[in-house]
DNA sequence: GCCTACGATGGTAACGTTCCCATTTCAGAC
DNA sequence: GTCTGAAATGGGAACGTTACCATCGTAGGC
């Protein structure tokens, strides 16, 4: 192998070889099998000897076929984010396809131009779990052809598949496991829903089922960032005051379940006595005294099926198909702090 | 906005604007302030109403310059790992760099054909945190010129830099506090070192600190996938030996923490009347019970680094410097787990 | 007032592919 | 024996950008 070579090329392949470089992007363009045995070969070995790779910058280029899929994740530290990247990978991987991760820490203004960037690297497909309201980018991405779908938040104007959870299911798993265990007060801890239409479907889900099943309680929202006593008032409120049945705490998300985690063991309270249940499953819960119920999601499918969605959407790019929702059933793990 | 269009080109912008497109890839390319005032102003008014953004595929091709920063990483899974990723991130943005992540499972053969695509997509720099032993393809990548950054794991034959924790110096950190809280036999828990340098290092200055200080004890690997028994069996046996002094664990990485927490709960061992203390912080660190003692690593710092140590090599190309070894020190974070 | 030089601009040739359209060869149909 | 067509191959023109060199003014030095 040469000391400071530049990697070779198809044309340098197709020299080494001696056949035209149609026959080596031929090669390499799966469509191998449209070349002779003996020709298979001779490119076969020039390319081995002489380290050759295709360019897939130049490809992107040419064909506009750029094997690239973009993922923009408005939290990269949120476990949630992370199990469906790794779901996503794998579908990925298996399509040949490449990722591109672009993290917009809840940054609308970050958003729009890690969008932009996206687009200029000619993604064939983007996944989108959206901080803010970047319609526009995106209807331009859209109208552009670009496959889209939405990670777990819909964006009610934007024309484009979403898969999640299915929220309101959700929340009627969690009422009745809570109601089974025998609590019948309840808190929902959630973070402002503001544009996040899973927290909304959510927290809606859990009012209306409140009042449909005759429960007491109530829903509190408030951000989490560096509001630790806010919270812990919150709940000491809830603790206090009279109650007909057992309190029990429902935490919207991961990141609400470390929270109030947090807040209730500065509140000493005794958890099961006290009723905790989360939506995330995390790997602490069931380290946590008496492990705490979740209900987890279906984190690897729902990567793998942003990614087969993608590529549905762009099989069928001719005749567009209405936009797809396709929503996952958590599962329930119980654990002590629902057990009395 | 039109209806299907294809995204504008700069030809199509410098023809609006009535100049060269020579001019117009000027303007984007970074040479704004050589154009005149009014050339700005058309251009800029072109680009806008064109909605036109520049095609990195075809930027990348021309002059070598993708704007993309490759990371390899062993274990996506690992938060660790993440938040390396998430100062990477913003060191990237900061430079206008974007990131492709490819995680390889811990296997090899996937390392070496993400390396492969990596190197396809002519990535300016790469960012390696290594499962197995990839020389071949990295040697390549470096000979073809492209900056290399080892994280955590050096690959001894590759020159490349290095950035990680100090091992030697936070086993020494590990060993005084639990000495000065009067732990005096310690069990050191570790996953196979293989060839991941640190966890070499670590299991070394262990062993080496372990005579020197005359401390009772011993370490032990062991693969930690679904081997959950026999790692409480290792744990019981180091409880169950004669010792002449209160006993410490110590966890090799974070990973090792959540195991060993899990093992310890099942054999119902008292956190701090037996020690525990992990490298690597973890979110739920102080939830389990009298909180856990850990050594953090500045994540966002060697994340951070790695992307200035790639572009610092970039920069000075031509005169290749010697392989820099970075390494942070770890910050202890005492807490209950180690208090008797 | 001429030459130099620099600042502002434009034209053209790459970059490494893929795609479209030849061209060649040869088997089988009439 | 010619014709048709498919299979195997090759030649060139794109794709959208940047790099290099050329061209034009015009301001300053003598």
């Amino acid at each position: 192998m040469p000391e400071n070579a530049q990697r070779a090329t198809l044309l340098e392949v197709a020299r080494d070889a001696g056949v035209s470089k149609t026959s080596v992007s031929r090669y390499f363009g799966g469509e191998r099998e449209r070349l002779s045995r003996d020709m298979q070969r001779r490119i076969a070995a020039s390319a081995t000897r002489l380290g050759y790779r295709p360019n897939q910058m130049a490809r992107g280029l040419k064909g506009g076929r750029s094997r690239l899929i973009g993922m923009l994740v408005a939290d990269i530290r949120n476990p949630f984010s992370i199990a469906v990247m790794h779901g996503m990978e794998q579908a990925c991987r298996e399509q040949g396809l490449s990722l591109m991760v672009c993290n917009t820490d809840n940054d609308p203004a970050l958003e729009r131009e890690h969008l932009a960037l996206l687009a200029g690297y000619q993604v064939e497909g983007l996944v989108i779990n959206a901080a803010g309201r970047p319609s526009r980018e995106l209807e331009a991405l859209a109208a552009q052809g670009t496959p889209l779908v939405l990670l777990d938040r819909a964006l009610g104007d934007v024309d484009a598949d979403v898969v999640g959870l299915d929220n309101a299911r959700a929340i009627d798993t969690a009422l009745d496991h809570l109601q089974t265990q025998g609590y019948g007060e309840l808190l929902y801890v959630s973070e402002p829903p503001a544009e996040a239409s899973s927290r909304q479907a959510r927290l809606a889900r859990f009012r209306e089922q409140l009042a449909a099943r005759g429960l007491g309680g109530e829903a509190c929202c408030l951000a989490l960032d560096d509001n630790a006593p806010a919270l812990r008032r919150a709940i000491a409120e809830f603790l206090d005051a009279p109650a007909g049945a057992p309190r029990a705490l429902l935490c919207a998300n991961g990141n609400v379940t470390l929270a109030v985690t947090r807040a209730l063991q500065a509140l000493d309270v005794t958890l099961g006595e006290t009723g905790l249940m989360g939506i995330d499953e995390l790997d602490w819960c069931n380290l946590v005294a008496p492990g705490i119920t979740t209900l987890a999601q279906p984190t690897e499918d729902i990567g793998r099926t942003a990614v087969d969605s993608l590529l549905q959407r762009r099989r069928e790019r001719e005749r567009p198909a209405p936009p797809r929702h396709i929503h996952y059933p958590a599962e329930l793990i119980a654990r002590g702090s629902t057990r009395r």
